[in-house]
DNA sequence: CCGGCATTTGACAACGTTGTCTAGGGGCTA
DNA sequence: TAGCCCCTAGACAACGTTGTCAAATGCCGG
């Protein structure tokens, strides 16, 4: 009782192991491990003694000893573009969420859309021998976690598919949500639409792209060089492209923004714009029904994206042995008014 | 060359480790040790031959054994409310990205801003003996922590201060934000103004609330109790508060939102509401800009905040010993135009 | 040609835990 | 009371790596 809980048999910096714990009680080193895993064949009496110990020297058991004897670290991996992003943190807590149903930790990674650093994040985790992978690859090669994969450790794909090896992917529905968006927009009677999008190399951007080009030859329509625009979403990039598309001598009447990051970028745009341009969006976003016009938007659930392959990820934990996967999740069209060739407001 | 990434001499499942490499290789266990840390004192022929071995066999290093040998996880801890919260994404970001740049991996958990699983998450990443914790407290009692930070795990606190133990922490200045916040609104000529903010258990409600008091004391201003109401930031309760100020006989003629949860319930109702009634919210978020009136705000940079955390938290891992520190980032008052007592569109 | 020194290499223990196996003690049955 | 079994408890090895130390080799100067 008067002990401290720092105890008194070990130096600052230095804590207490099973074996000191065991000899404060009397007892042997596999009965203290016992008692910390609550495991049976262990009297009242002895567990007593060796609880008080725990608690004289404040013990607690070192998981990297755990984890190197068991195999498992109880822990996976995320690896996606970047968190700060408000498309990948609902993505990121939902996985998280999931593994702390299954007791697992989750470490996550930045690759910042830099295929060196997402294969350098990767090979990082596998390292430290995480029991799975859920990446958003930046890179379109994976050939470097084939061998990772055949020693076990499981892995996920998400947003976008591995490049050239065979393994479980979830994706959000990119091309159908495109085509969606744009038939909304010839719908309401345009003509000439504009798509400004992500960096080619980046499957969802190409999806979009597809999904764009399909809706307008759908209805016929043709498409001008000039109206598609992929690059970086930095916004002086995407603010000068949207401004050359409604500089052109036939300009676009309305805009299809590839991310979210580019409809906000377009949002301010046609703001400081004149003449009033519709405006549809891939991605969902906070008080888009708030901004006037409000802003219809293809909406995809990023959660539901990072629960399904959470999900996928620990059924193949659990030993499920089946070819990988390709899972689609599908988007929503939510109009909000935007379509219209005349938005209020503007 | 015709041997496969896989190699031939280990099982699926069963990596090869540090003593098959030496044995492919015709070398001692720690030669093999030495060319994978590229340690000094090994031959080009001899560190050659290890290399081919490791390549065929597929050979990575266990981290986890290291970590043992080495007692240095090389990893940090972040805990914090919702990784969701866009107000905690790029503080995670900025964390991960210090950690990065000193070859540490970052390890996340929400707490759902529920103290027991803060408790919960902070032991579990004290048994992985984490180098260090970031952690945005929920509980108000972290007591349990002082034999984990005695032991040598560094913790600093952000954006509310650790409760009944001494430890860094680096705060928003939420009192003075909050009271150029109100000081804004009154000097736009504003008399009743209402208050509505997160539960009173929680620090930043506290300071918020304290800094509306003190600058409507400052300029004279009475406080009806009905002006300020604090609690849950679900929309339901915050909707309810809101519409409730207004409909008073004596309503509120502008609003104080203490976060950014509330100020966009707050920003949904008002859109409702015929008479105008100002906004000025705590927190910045995308598009206040666009949204008409568009929202004055209280930043504040929850990079920096991380940012700071992680810096101070290296420092005590690089062994700087001085007494706890607190730190205090600066709020930036954003004014936009909805402080105005009649504020256009509504 | 020998001693001494530097360089390369490997044997061994240790990190802290858990799985296996065996010893010892007590109670029950025949 | 002998024989058996069950229950508690501990000794020991193993997980895969790194630090320590000593051996072996080769080179240099005298």
């Amino acid at each position: 009782m008067t002990e401290t809980a720092r105890g008194t048999s070990h130096r600052y910096g230095t804590r207490p192991t099973m074996k000191d714990v065991a000899a404060r009680a009397g007892v042997g080193l596999k009965t203290v491990s016992r008692v910390v895993n609550g495991e049976p064949g262990v009297t009242p009496d002895t567990e007593r003694r060796v609880q008080d110990a725990i608690t004289a020297l404040g013990f607690r058991r070192n998981d990297s000893a755990r984890i190197l004897r068991k195999g498992r670290t109880a822990s996976i991996g995320l690896v996606l573009e970047d968190l700060a992003d408000p498309f990948y943190g609902p993505l990121s807590r939902a996985v998280e969420e999931v593994a702390r149903s299954h007791g697992a930790l989750l470490i996550n990674g930045s690759s910042a859309e830099d295929p060196a650093r997402e294969q350098e994040l990767v090979l990082a985790l596998c390292a430290r021998r995480v029991d799975g992978l859920v990446v958003i690859p930046a890179g379109d090669d994976h050939r470097y976690l084939a061998p990772e994969m055949a020693a076990g450790i499981a892995t996920v794909f998400v947003d976008r598919p591995a490049g050239r090896i065979d393994a479980d992917v979830v994706l959000s529905d990119n091309f159908g949500g495109a085509r969606a968006a744009v038939a909304h927009l010839i719908a309401h009677g345009h003509r000439r639409i504009g798509f400004i999008g992500d960096q080619p190399r980046i499957h969802t951007a190409k999806e979009r792209l597809r999904g764009y080009r399909s809706a307008m030859a759908e209805a016929g329509l043709p498409v001008d060089d000039s109206w598609v625009s992929l690059g970086s979403t930095a916004p002086d990039r995407v603010g000068a492209a949207t401004t050359a598309m409604l500089a052109a001598p036939e300009p676009v009447t309305a805009l299809f923004a590839g991310n979210n990051r580019v409809t906000v970028t377009a949002v301010r745009v046609l703001r400081g714009h004149s003449r009033p341009v519709a405006l549809v969006g891939f991605d969902d976003f906070e008080l888009a029904d708030l901004v006037r016009p409000a802003i219809t938007v293809v909406a995809q659930d990023s959660a539901q994206l990072g629960r399904t392959a959470a999900g996928l990820l620990f059924r193949r934990l659990d030993g499920v042995d089946e070819p990988p996967q390709r899972w689609e999740i599908p988007t929503r069209l939510i109009p909000r008014g935007s379509g219209e060739i005349r938005p209020a407001g503007g």
